[in-house]
RNA sequence: GAUUCCGUAGCUCAGUCGGUAGAGCAUUUGACUUUUAAUCAAAGGGUCCCGGGUUCGAGCCCCGGCGGAAUCACCA
């Protein structure tokens, strides 16, 4: 292994620091008693009528963290540590370190032997500096763990500019322990993300709903149109794919007698990666008997507006140049109106050849496998999708582009569907369920021959499914959500990676 | 998968017309007992992503590859 120059310093450092006698890695806990943010915060001291100091609290603390900074004063030290909270300033001084007149401790292991990236662990009382800063006196210092790689030094002045910010995206993804370490926005927005998703875990768990897991290998990739990714089970001698979606599982689940079923799915989709796509991401879906997709646009609404205000507070979302309000109710417009309203075009009575004669028009590519419901997709994908940047439900799509979907209770040739957009994006997908299962046979028919056709994502026919269906499914409404492209637009992200910790990469070579 | 751009010290970046490789931070040595982008003095640190080619001479020009980003295609 080559050892730049500084690895090799630190190496040494680590030799001296045994030869001292101490374990750069101690096995012992260290008893953390305060963070450094609440320090901050709460810290109180009092001016007495004899001009000294009154201390008030943290007179007394523990606490662990990393060095973020060291500045010399001479015999005594500053160091910046930190926390999962934060930072805080350390203040040491010599005299204070050692034992009667022997400063090894200070002048060596702290002055020499300490570098920015080691895990130590303090004792002491929290002051305020001549300048105001909130600081641990130190009395006691532990090192935790050493660090033998050196961290990039990323510096903040007084108005808060940053300066040499840690920026390669691709060190930032392929080393996330670091890009947390130095760039406490990174940590922020992945907080944000847990928040969104606690919010709806509580959202589901108050109305009743039952968090399910089902198999992520399958042995059909159903309930959604995509390129799976292959596996193979050894010991059975079969493939297995990994899931494309649990939608046909969860389904199950309500045919076995549970009225609301939720489950955040990883889904993994062989498909091209670019800001909006990872080969992983996670759905969230849940199914709910006896309701329809009128109830389930109520619902999403409810939820999202929790989900904005738990995670920012409020249910104004600011996205790039947008603000995008989260505050139900939610618009309703129907996929042919949308393609009206954006292209001129009325398709809604249009067979194959005259949406092929629009989308020539409109300069849409197309090709020989698009039936009827791709073809309409795609001229709302092209013309009116970009256009909805506030929450608004797409509505009534054609049959062909909806096998697992109730068709419309008085439209004909449409479904009981909803589509999610904001942003110009979609984030979720609902129906009222497709429960007939003489028709969802027929459907999955049609899937049939639109994969000998050349369409490679059609859905495969699941003969259990349609087994389960035929013992009495419930009617119900269910809903996918794009988790991580919601996460995306409530911590204002572009980027799909911004919000996965570990987004896919080309594996490294060392 | 296609196109465009990028790859120089641990990090962030300069590098002119093709002519001995530069800065700040970090590192090392020294000074400083309330500093905070600490300061002051000095020093060390390079497979210029990899491999070819052109040239007397390549970080720079050409070709191929690797990695990343953006746009497009597929998709959520």
């Amino acid at each position: 292994m080559q050892l730049s120059e500084q690895e090799i310093v630190r190496r040494e450092n680590l030799q001296k620091i045994k030869d001292l006698g101490i374990n750069p890695y101690p096995p012992e806990a260290f008893p953390v008693n305060a963070f450094a943010a609440d320090i901050k915060a709460n810290y109180k001291e009092e001016i007495l009528d004899d001009g000294t100091k009154n201390r008030l609290n943290y007179q007394d603390v523990c606490v662990a963290g990393r060095i973020m900074a060291q500045r010399e004063a001479g015999k005594a030290m500053f160091m910046n540590i930190q926390d999962s909270t934060g930072q805080i300033q350390l203040y040491l001084r010599r005299n204070e370190m050692g034992e009667g007149e022997d400063f090894t401790f200070f002048d060596v292991l702290i002055k020499k032997l300490l570098d920015i990236g080691d895990v130590i662990g303090v004792k002491g009382y929290v002051f305020n500096t001549k300048t105001g800063e909130t600081s641990i006196h130190v009395t006691e210092l532990k090192l935790l763990a050493k660090a033998l790689r050196p961290l990039p030094i990323v510096k903040r002045d007084a108005e808060g500019n940053v300066h040499d910010a840690f920026t390669d995206p691709e060190l930032r993804y392929r080393q996330r322990y670091v890009d947390l370490i130095v760039n406490p926005e990174v940590k922020e927005t992945f907080l944000k993300r847990t928040k969104l998703v606690n919010s709806i875990r509580q959202f589901l768990n108050e109305q009743g709903a039952l968090e399910v897991d089902t198999p992520v290998l399958q042995a059909i990739p159903g309930g959604a149109a995509a390129r799976p990714f292959i596996t193979h089970h050894n010991a059975l001698d079969v493939p297995f794919y990994l899931r494309i979606a649990n939608e046909l599982y969860l389904k199950r689940l309500i045919v076995g007698g549970f009225d609301w079923v939720y489950e955040f799915s990883r889904n993994f989709r062989n498909e091209g990666m670019d800001r909006t796509h990872n080969p992983e991401f996670t759905i969230l879906e849940f199914y709910v008997a006896y309701q329809d997709y009128f109830w389930m646009m109520e619902t999403t609404e409810k939820m999202l507006e929790k989900a904005a205000i738990d995670t920012n507070g409020t249910t104004d979302v600011k996205v790039g140049e947008n603000t995008i309000s989260f505050k139900a109710p939610f618009k309703r417009v129907s996929i042919f109106d949308a393609i009206k309203e954006h292209s001129g075009f009325d398709v809604s009575e249009m067979d194959e050849a005259g949406l092929r004669d629009v989308c020539k028009k409109l300069h849409i590519e197309v090709d020989k496998t698009m039936g009827k419901g791709k073809l309409i997709d795609e001229i709302f994908g092209e013309t009116a999708e970009k256009h909805f940047i506030q929450p608004t439900f797409i509505t009534d799509y054609p049959v062909e582009m909806s096998p697992l979907t109730k068709k419309h209770r008085s439209k004909s040739g449409l479904v009981e569907r909803f589509e999610l957009f904001c942003n110009g994006k979609e984030i979720a997908n609902a129906y009222t369920e497709l429960n007939d299962p003489i028709d969802q046979r027929e459907r999955f028919e049609e899937q049939v021959k639109l994969m000998e056709r050349g369409d490679d994502e059609a859905m495969f026919i699941d003969h259990d499914f349609l087994r389960a269906m035929e013992y009495g499914m419930p009617p119900m409404s269910g809903i996918g959500f794009g988790i991580d492209r919601l996460a995306m637009l409530f911590t204002n992200q572009a980027s799909i990676q911004e919000v996965l910790f570990f987004p896919q990469m080309r594996p490294e070579s060392f």
